[in-house]
DNA sequence: CTTTATCATATCGTATACGATTATTCTTGC
DNA sequence: GCAAGAATAATCGTATACGATATGATAAAG
């Protein structure tokens, strides 16, 4: 299996990186090694260090020079512009979703919502979360646009890491409602309602997180030592 | 001066291709070596690479396997596309900067179309055609988020080279007017207004090109016959 | 016992070298 | 004379090798 005879492509490489990312399977901060890497995928460091550098043009891996990659560990600062840039886009996103709406796209829609819903019940809240996700990419999708689903994915990409790092432990039930208003608003057409519901949503969500608390104390000591005043 | 010291960043050496190509200075279709790059820059080609690939990333490349990169050369229907992703996106942008804008936003935007016209007065097309993009980009700076605009100048960018294969000949002015009329409208503080304004704004100047011909063809042809004769 | 300086190790970044694939050119047959 | 095939040249993709830099350990000084 793993042992000797893959041609992986360097996209597949890249797509097994970047959901392990996603999905929570490597922490934000983890490190990324290029041999280690290499060794897993049974291919040299220079085949990795491009990809590498793709996941971080992504900003979902840093690299530190000299020091090599890591896990983006996104700070609060980047958790709320994302969230913000994510009320901008996807307002236009839905607008246009909501004029070009169908019936199969509703129902699509109500799918998703409604597995989230079962993972939820089932306490699955890494596959909840994926659902999430994957409902704002559906949304994107309505406008046919494929440059339009790529930007909102990597949105949504981003936004994983945040949760990832800044959610609360007992807080995964609460932007069911949301999305299941959003799909409302669509399906009755009323373009404006929906934008509204969408900036709202993202609010409800980034609102939801516990910012502000020393979670990246590691990442930045930076901030974390702010009040010290060092002079440069 | 170009001989010898030159520790150029991979970062420096993507933003000259970059600007190389926006601003037309590469033609669709050119052919990126990467040991003419290499040479060019003083470095090798393990450095040239990747930066190919990010600018394949960007979409203002384009690599075929075992053939080598290219300048992009976008399809009628990847012009579509872009523009239509343009007038989604830039919906929310113009709305979230609409909310936002400040005289000085105003001021700084007024200023851009003054110089446009300045340079359109020149017969200046390639300035002018930078302004266009860069009014776009401030636009969406208004809004203050970094996220948003770096996805606007990556579609502006995508755009420039659209125009650059499809700009009718004699069609250098007509989205002057487009311009003013969006700063009023945000002036005005009228968000629907706007929104309205930047689609038809976008419409125009996708509807003003000359798609549906064979421009590519000819192009591709142009290239292939150009040790031959010059039909021009 | 703490602190600082030095050294060893590990990893990154880049250049070079080699195999694979494609484009071009030359030859040969019709 | 033209077309098809083979050999050559050029270029891409990948692996390996080497120099540069940061981290961690060790030893010496206070």
């Amino acid at each position: 299996m793993t042992s000797k005879t893959e041609p992986m492509t360097d996209d597949e490489i890249h797509h097994e990186i970047f959901d392990a990312i996603v999905e929570g399977r490597l922490s934000p901060g983890e490190k990324l090694g290029q041999d280690d890497l290499g060794k897993v995928f049974g291919v040299s460091k220079t085949r990795i260090r491009p990809i590498l550098h793709r996941l971080a043009d992504q900003k979902i891996v840093v690299i530190e020079p000299m020091r090599g990659a890591f896990v983006a560990r996104p700070s609060v600062e980047e958790a709320r512009t994302v969230n913000a840039a994510r009320q901008i886009i996807e307002e236009g996103v839905i607008r246009a979703a909501t004029r070009l709406a169908q019936p199969r796209h509703i129902r699509m829609l109500r799918d998703i919502v409604a597995e989230e819903q079962s993972a939820r019940d089932r306490r699955n809240g890494a596959r909840a979360h994926r659902l999430t996700g994957e409902f704002h990419c559906e949304l994107a999708r309505i406008t046919g646009n494929d440059v339009v689903s790529e930007m909102v994915r990597e949105l949504v990409s981003r936004d994983s890491l945040v949760v990832a790092l800044y959610q609360r432990p007992a807080s995964s039930g609460c932007s069911l409602g949301g999305h299941a208003d959003l799909i409302d608003k669509i399906a009755a057409g009323d373009e404006n309602a929906a934008a509204h519901a969408m900036r709202h949503h993202l609010q409800d969500v980034m609102d939801s997180l516990d910012l502000g608390g020393d979670r990246r104390k590691s990442q930045a000591l930076a901030t974390a030592f702010a009040h010290l005043e060092r002079p440069d």
